[in-house]
DNA sequence: GATTTGAGAATAGTATACACTTTGTATTTT
DNA sequence: AAAATACAAAGTGTATACTATTCTCAAATC
């Protein structure tokens, strides 16, 4: 409820044609980022007023962000914000662990590509933020970061299903990363190095190691805090 | 221009919320069987005539097709059914490839779930086809075949990135199975059959082997009637 | 003759109005 | 008092009207 009476209301003589996409960017924005709790109410006529435009565009925004899984229509009711479907975390995992492998091994199979420039400039991101301690940059630069060994990888079809996986798992990292201590970011800053090492160098099995190395530990990490949180939640739900 | 005069004028009175879907499922039909072939204008007010209902629920429509990628919006001008990526067509099969051992792989690796009933029933459809020799049908068997054990795999992130390449696939196939000589079908119907008693068996390693030799099989297949339709187009081209 | 400019047509983007569904509540009935 | 029904409110689904943009084609200019 943050931003409830808040109006971004765009001079009302706004291009043509942004009206869609400044609602769809914003609200995506919004969700990912856990502003719009899983589950929130997004009501056309409300959305409508806050962007200072009328309800065709916020329903074409609307309407995008269902194809992306990130809302739920509920016929001739309302939109709400997707839940969290933490029954499918195994799953999650799998998946993810699976395009970091391939994307990584991809990345490291170019290796005619040259220096990784791209990754590494995300990847400095990824340490300032560590540096910095700011959990949400660091997942924001943590996602380019692997994005990017994906675009290194040159497969579209690879990058645009890891990049939604990424996505998804925003909003379970963003529960995650706040209770992180201090060592864990740094070790990732570190794995990432070696990663790249490796993808300069051209070694695809190293590469692939390493991957599958990182992934387990980010997986475990997040499975132990949501054992830890599912203790928590049971003592916390009925006060 | 197969429907250009068709009506497909719904009872005027159809139910509240079915506008949409009628247009997209339509459509996208339409553009998977290459009814409308890729680079076909889609207009808002032809579309919303040949409906018989008003330009918003034709446009949410176009919106959903756009999501999924099946077409193309240029903006302030028009819709387009889109192209057909030759050039991402190496990238395209890796991808699939690596889907297609996933899958089967986690199919077999879930043999407790008892005889996989729902993949011989695909199984027995592709077949039909297969005797029938329809290609179309061919075509949807085959993908709901592996669809089918896919959601045995039990990975929603799986099938529904897998069920995106395959539908993507199935303009390609289009063009590719009417040049189909007898022999390959049949052939696809054995490995279908291996394919089942792997997974029925538990045999996660045998599964990968033949998902892998049968992804290969394919690809090889489509290469190599690229190849020829390359001679012949540069041939045709130029009359 | 080629190029630029301008009027008009076509078509997408947006606003608004209306109708239908669902849901919650109050009133009636048993 | 419980259940059923009717009514009102909220909010979506669809239709339609309006506006801005882009393209086309012709006329004017260089």
């Amino acid at each position: 409820m943050a931003t409830t009476t808040a109006q971004d209301v765009q001079d009302p003589a706004r291009t043509r044609g942004s009206g869609t996409q400044t609602v769809y960017a914003t609200i995506r924005q919004e969700i990912l980022a856990m502003t719009l709790e899983p589950g929130s109410p997004l009501d056309e006529v409300k959305l409508s007023e806050r962007f200072g435009m009328s309800r065709t565009p916020v329903r074409e925004a609307l309407l995008r962000l269902s194809a992306d899984g990130l809302t739920t229509t509920l016929p001739n009711r309302n939109t709400i914000v997707a839940a969290i479907d933490f029954a499918a975390l195994p799953a999650y995992f799998e998946a993810l662990t699976l395009m970091y492998r391939v994307t990584t091994r991809g990345a490291a199979g170019r290796r005619s590509a040259g220096p990784a420039r791209d990754i590494r400039t995300r990847q400095d991101e990824f340490a300032r933020a560590v540096d910095a301690q700011d959990a949400y940059a660091m997942i924001e630069a943590n996602r380019e970061f692997h994005v990017a060994i994906a675009e290194r990888a040159g497969n579209a079809y690879y990058t645009t299903f890891f990049s939604r996986l990424l996505d998804e798992g925003r909003r379970i990292l963003r529960l995650y990363y706040s209770t992180f201590d201090d060592r864990l970011p740094r070790q990732y800053v570190e794995e990432h190095e070696d990663m790249i090492m490796a993808i300069e160098a051209g070694d695809v099995e190293r590469a692939d190691t390493l991957a599958l190395a990182h992934a387990a530990q980010i997986v475990a990490q997040i499975q132990e805090y949501l054992a830890r949180d599912a203790t928590n939640a049971r003592d916390i739900q009925n006060i």
